[in-house]
DNA sequence: CGTGGGGTTGATTCTTATCAATTCGGGTGG
DNA sequence: CCACCCGAATTGATAAGAATCAACCCCACG
């Protein structure tokens, strides 16, 4: 078995390996999750509320995200899902699902079923914790976007949440495609459609950022993440050099 | 070893027969980590942001809470523990601690390295995939209030919050103490203090709600539970029975 | 050429924050 | 026993931030 090869077709393996150096044995099973590829359209739902927690998904190509609709219609983003993300992992707590998970643009996703991963944590624990550290970083994600939407106002929450893609998306210098309408971004922000549009207008206006149709380019981004109080520690696979604490942008 | 006089001692035992049965072994490498009970007072700062995330917490008596200070001095609480919960596990993602870990009320709560937990995960695997499941219904709760904050007006958002209070507490008919005061509830619903007074007073003006001094009666849970739309799932250790998916309160 | 989804903009309303004053209850010391 | 004090809760007045409603533009697409 050529482990570089698996680990090239796989995206979950890759982003393992950005945690903890793998052994062959340790591929093989993260890769084996990641086998009988599904198209789903953008739009389409690859889970429902209140259904068998069964199964879970690995996101192989496109953004996926979890999602909480009200009685009113009111959408609360959760999660947003990139590629080499593992999605549903919550739901191991419960028999039932307790969020949608939607397709946001077209997407490859892979089902596997809940019992595989229980294998998996009794055939490598080292894998256990790895899943274990994992589930505790996109735990960091949610917090972080919980302050923002607590205790930010809507410019700081916009410009949060632009750097926490800019970071994610491996901190491109020259602008990265954002595949989310102004809807979407407001249903993970706590915010109205129309709110963020003035919103982002606000960060233009103070070019922080530029943007046009889908693609992002954060033009200052020391000025953009002292005014959202950005730290990007919460994202970093290794930690960050310099070890006296304060100083960690 | 006398098991059950074990789990009489340790809270975390405790939680976690709620949700599988444990063996004896499995029982003395969880009541381990409930051994060296430290006192903190009310206030007190068991964890800073930013130091090394070398160890853990179980709480055994008291509450606590998980808390973010921004910048301008405003807060989000992220978490609050109740006795038998493990604080901290979400900083196991990282070396340096994202959050600050809050003594609310006057608490006895035992420390132990991150090296323990690590061992444990490799001593008994069923142990890692257990406290994998503890972390998971954890987030549940995160998302929970973050669905909350981002999408409930403050009414549903309050009461949302003492329904859930109320489950954790073991949904006692005739009230519950509540230490927490009207700062620190809003700080976790992303609400001023003053804004909590003037919700709980129209809670209580709709007779939902009696509450005095940190007491708190829910004087009609089923409509107070459909006016924020609580779905106790979420908090239930075991299924509840039916199985027809829809109806789950 | 229409059509529809997304984005922008303006006017207005609603919710919640902020600031300030007052009350209440429990503890302390005289 | 009473005067005082303090933290917490309440209440009122005002201001800020964001939602809502509605119109309009732009552009990709059939």
């Amino acid at each position: 078995m050529d482990s570089d090869a698996v680990s090239m077709e796989s995206c979950i393996v890759q982003k393992f390996t950005e945690l903890r150096k793998l052994d062959d044995n340790e591929i093989e099973l993260l890769a084996s999750l990641e086998r009988d590829l599904t198209g789903y359209a953008g739009g389409e739902r690859l889970q429902h509320v209140g259904e068998e927690a069964s199964r879970f998904f690995t996101l192989h190509s496109g953004w996926a995200c979890a999602v909480r609709v009200l009685a009113d219609g009111q959408r609360q983003i959760l999660d947003i899902f990139l590629p080499g993300q593992v999605m549903g992992l919550r739901e191991m707590g419960f028999d039932k699902t307790h969020a949608e998970l939607v397709a946001v643009t077209n997407v490859e996703a892979c089902p596997f079923p809940r019992s595989r991963l229980k294998e998996l944590f009794a055939e490598a624990p080292r894998l256990g914790e790895l899943f274990f550290i994992v589930m505790a970083r996109e735990q960091a994600m949610l917090t972080e976007r919980m302050i923002s939407i607590g205790r930010r106002p809507a410019l700081q929450r916009l410009a949060h949440f632009l750097l926490e893609f800019q970071v994610r998306l491996g901190s491109p210098e020259d602008g990265f495609e954002l595949p989310l309408n102004q809807a979407v971004i407001g249903d993970a922000l706590g915010l109205s459609a129309v709110h963020v549009s003035r919103t982002l207008t606000a960060l233009r206006k103070r070019d922080l950022v530029a943007s046009d149709n889908g693609r992002i380019c954060i033009v200052d981004v020391d000025r953009l993440a002292e005014l959202a109080e950005f730290e990007r520690g919460y994202l970093d696979c290794r930690p960050r050099c310099g070890g006296s604490g304060a100083a960690s942008l």
